[in-house]
DNA sequence: ATAATATTTTGACATTTATCAATTAATTAA
DNA sequence: TTAATTAATTGATAAATGTCAAAATATTAT
């Protein structure tokens, strides 16, 4: 089932084929352009997400207009909106970084599913509590290091969890990578300034190339 | 079952006496003093806790000696560590303000009862659903507000969550207070001191009344 | 009760971070 | 390609918040 990505994450890995074509239906693959909402804050909405390709930002529109980006979800990422079981009402944006196809599920069918399996269950907990672990620990993050820190933690993210490797070129404007790090555009371009004239990192434009990680790790957990 | 709460909130409530009794052992209620600690961050464990009375503060020890206070857990309130069907390692510690009493699950339990009554592991995915809101509206209020702001939320917080009146005795000290609101201690009892000045409210010691909720509401809003 | 200890409050000052305006670079549209 | 628009960068300055030390209160143990 094309939407799937074999890998230790993946919440569907217990299911049968049988039960993932119940889940999905082939033709509701859906594509979104560069920028498009996928789903909008403080709408309502059943379904839940399976990124199949691309890459969108999860974020929150805050008060005065100010974004906090969560994170960023790529392929085989499961996502759900913040209303599962829970009123429907979504509670963070998602938008395209790049053009993304990605399958939408009714909400519903997933508690159908639980009677008959329900290490489908366990799995969908075990992703909801490694969600909240996330969420708490970039709470303190943003909260409790400096503004260096929170930049290389960032790039870090970037690195190991989305591009995956040293050098790449990101999808994200030097704005949405303040929105990740809790600052002021103006603040992050300053620090990406002192990361490259210690020679930490190299930057042309979007491109951005990690030189030196273990520096960038050491910043990330002192800063 | 003496240590569930009827109310909305309550996970336990689709569950019937004998899947309940299976659930929890009476004779493991346990006892605990003040400033006990309950659960231990980054240690393991495999139950979840169950509140019947007190309350408990759930925080971060995070890195340089400052704790972030996530939430406060009462009567009825259930909570997992982080570590739930995710590898038994607490993501955070939690200990008493008063003395407490609670009951210690088992977690494989939990996913026992998962196969007979399937509307109790929506129940237990509604509970996360609503953490995983809860932790992101707590982000957004500690990265984008001012002190001010977080201050009158904290004691918001207290007054509709915690203890239900307008004028109550905290169990917390200031620096606690301030680690529900993510700044010193110092700069907290500046901003209970402005807020006294402005007659929003009234304190004598761990005594605080909310003398104008109106006010307070603005300022959490807008601060 | 009294001393010892811990907590809360206050003040002076330093640091971190944001804001605003101006400039430069990059992207998009005609 | 060139103009028009948007994004990125830099500098000067202001605002928010933290640090440190001291004084005042409160709490605990003897």
């Amino acid at each position: 089932m094309s939407c799937f990505v074999e890998n230790e994450a993946n919440i569907f890995k217990s299911l049968s084929e049988k039960e993932l074509h119940f889940l999905i239906d082939k033709k509701q693959q859906i594509k979104y352009n560069v920028r498009e909402t996928i789903i909008k804050q403080n709408t309502s909405s059943t379904f839940v997400i399976c990124m199949r390709d691309g890459l969108a930002k999860v974020f929150i529109e805050g008060e005065k207009g100010k974004n906090l980006i969560v994170k960023i979800i790529g392929r085989g990422d499961f996502i759900s909106g913040g209303g599962l079981f829970n009123g429907n009402v979504q509670h963070f944006t998602i938008s395209a970084l790049t053009p993304v196809t990605c399958c939408l599920i009714d909400a519903s069918k997933l508690s159908n599913l639980f009677a008959e399996n329900n290490s489908f269950a366990v799995e969908l907990l075990r992703n909801h509590t490694k969600q909240n672990n996330y969420l708490l620990s970039k709470m303190v993050s943003l909260t409790q290091k400096y503004m260096p820190g929170r930049v290389a933690e960032t790039l870090l993210y970037l690195k190991d969890e989305i591009y995956r490797k040293s050098q790449f070129t990101i999808d994200l404007s030097r704005q949405e990578l303040a929105d990740m790090s809790n600052m002021t555009k103006e603040s992050l371009v300053r620090i990406l300034q002192q990361f490259k004239e210690s020679n930490i990192i190299k930057t042309q434009g979007s491109n951005i190339e990690i030189l030196d990680e273990g520096s960038l790790i050491h910043i990330s957990k002192n800063g």
